[in-house]
DNA sequence: CTGAAAGCGCTTACAG
DNA sequence: CTGAAAGCGCTTACAG
């Protein structure tokens, strides 16, 4: 915090005081207010462009008990997929006059905690919480005061979850698994394997069931080590590869937790010798801008986290308009992107190639 | 904005009330006074929890006149470079007690100069801006009250900028390209091209002044046809490399405006049946986290805009520590990342590759 | 060590 | 259409 308090703030009162008025007419001004006279306002408003006056808005809250920020506590800025749904929720709140207050945790709870417990000094009108891996309900609300509307995001919060009475905007992983999984076997695909993420991520667990419910669907029971787990990380996918081999016979495929493990295994595959797209498919999930760019471009499953934080920002917009109701679970659809590469059919049958 | 306010909040005069004591001295409890009787202290912490009282921190700014947050105005927060950035900021202001008004501009400077004065209103003790391309320091001082210490980042602000008295953080551009361009001189090419990037971004300006430094140091002058113009974004790269081979003979290597850039170089060359790495080198800059996954990966000038976040919010916290003060510039080192792949050299002389 | 009073910059009834 | 008074939740001298 500063030290000397820059000259002296051009205030209300002083435009006031120069236009020979009440400071209660020239607040009327400010906020656009129909019953104050034409000629007045045209005087108010040539004073506070003389004087550069700028509105003080947090005492304008205060006084009026409202607010017009809205915290946004971000488990992983750094994650392309986590900055584009940012960037989609402050342009969203921007719109509507609303501010963003940030705050990143860097998966950490314990950060996580101090950070929700700063920025809610600053009385948010609500939270939109990405929350970091392992949030528990319980603590979280030892930090939010109660009332506050707030939309969480990606992640559910585990048991409790139906009890916070908070609203819910998740992708549809079991979906957008079942998509991948779905598009492998339809290229011939019998042994397919489920890569990388932490089994306990909720994330992680409804991906691996939209997996299961396409195996099932074909008549396939997926082997232990068909289901092999790795940090949500391009390098601990790779160090992980050597899973998938360990018994015959092997996959010939995978779906993958996300793009970042998918290109860790494309990675891994190649220090072995293998190539996919020509003797191993692979599918993603996110669709980060490496996974077009990549060598083979990566069939994955698109989500769209701009749009998704755009929906996210609406979600708690309205919330905030509504604070009582019924909590709110949406689950935004999953798209399967298809770039004939990465998902090559090797095995058992003639060589072909999706059509996208 | 809501609608009704939520019960009713709960407030220090509460505490006091329950406590039996004056407002003030709660208020001093809050902040931690050694004045504070250690019972009386203990009691009112015990209440405090009870209640679920929370710091109203806009209050207590309000009157003591000062202000905890800073403002972080992004042109791009979808550019995993400005995410980067902005994580580091964030974490480093939320480190200092500082909270984070976001504001992005998607590269607009007419957002830009709505999304200022809406965060203005909520009186920032200082602002860290990433300027829009275009922005005019003219039209920013409109928006922005004097006194407020502004941190400038990555873009400089045309001619008035010596006169705007604000901090500026910037890369090292110049040395950047120069490193780069050395280093495909060592590689034995002669005939380099400067491929991308608008001339008049400073950044460009910039990089393209320490290509011509390095080339001049060889005693070579660079043809019209080497200094090629696109977008900042993979699909107009792209889209611009016929114009590398308008006239023969053609470069061997193109020093590019940044990864983004390089990367759609290295799309366009490969469609004309060409292999970067094999008979084409290609640098780029920022080093995003596509340039080490790619095909082949790019050998680039690394920045670490995470480290310039961090290093910007310094400053800024600096800054308001000590309001006057000769404006500061500050360049941050650019360090040449080599990966041996996309910077083969391939004419003139036997093939050899850098040594990282 | 604690309290009564004034005030930060604004808005909200209530009069006129 | 405009003004005088009170108050949002806090802190700051000033007394005691």
């Amino acid at each position: 915090m500063p030290d000397a308090p820059p000259p002296r703030r051009v205030t209300l009162t002083d435009i006031a005081r120069a236009c020979d008025l009440s400071r209660a007419t020239v607040s009327l001004v400010l906020r656009g207010s129909p019953l104050v006279n034409a000629r007045t306002r045209a005087r108010v408003e040539a004073e506070i462009k003389r004087q550069g006056y700028v509105y003080h808005r947090g005492a304008a809250n205060l006084r009026r008990k409202v607010s017009n920020s809205v915290a946004l506590v971000i488990n992983d800025l750094s994650n392309p997929f986590f900055a584009e749904f940012a960037a989609g929720v402050d342009e969203t709140l921007a719109e509507a006059g609303h501010v963003t207050l940030l705050g990143g945790t860097g998966e950490s709870v314990e950060r996580q905690q101090t950070v929700l417990a700063s920025l809610l000094e600053h009385a948010p009108a609500g939270l939109i919480l990405s929350p970091a891996e392992g949030s528990d309900a319980g603590r979280l609300r030892e930090v939010l005061r109660p009332g506050l509307p707030v939309l969480v995001f990606n992640r559910e919060l585990g048991d409790r979850d139906a009890a916070t009475g908070w609203d819910y905007l998740g992708l549809d992983n079991v979906r957008g698994a079942r998509l991948a999984t779905e598009h492998l076997l339809a290229l011939g695909h019998r042994r397919i394997a489920f890569f990388g993420g932490h089994r306990d991520s909720s994330s992680c667990a409804q991906r691996r069931r939209g997996y299961r419910d396409a195996l099932a669907a074909a008549g396939i029971e997926p082997e232990p080590h068909w289901l092999v787990e790795s940090a949500p990380t391009r390098l601990e996918a790779a160090g992980q590869t050597a899973a998938l081999f360990l018994r015959d016979p092997a996959p010939t495929a995978a779906v993958c937790y996300n793009d970042a493990v998918a290109l860790g295994l494309v990675a891994g595959l190649a220090r072995r010798g293998r190539r996919v797209g020509e003797d191993f498919a692979v599918t993603g999930f996110d669709d980060i801008p490496e996974a077009a760019a990549s060598f083979p471009p990566l069939t994955t499953v698109s989500v769209d986290p701009r749009a998704r934080g755009r929906e996210a920002a609406a979600m708690i917009l309205q919330r905030l308009h509504a604070p009582e109701g019924a909590p709110i679970t949406r689950v935004s659809p999953a798209r399967l992107q298809c770039r004939a590469s990465s998902d090559v059919r090797i095995t058992d049958t003639p060589l072909h190639r999706a059509t996208p």
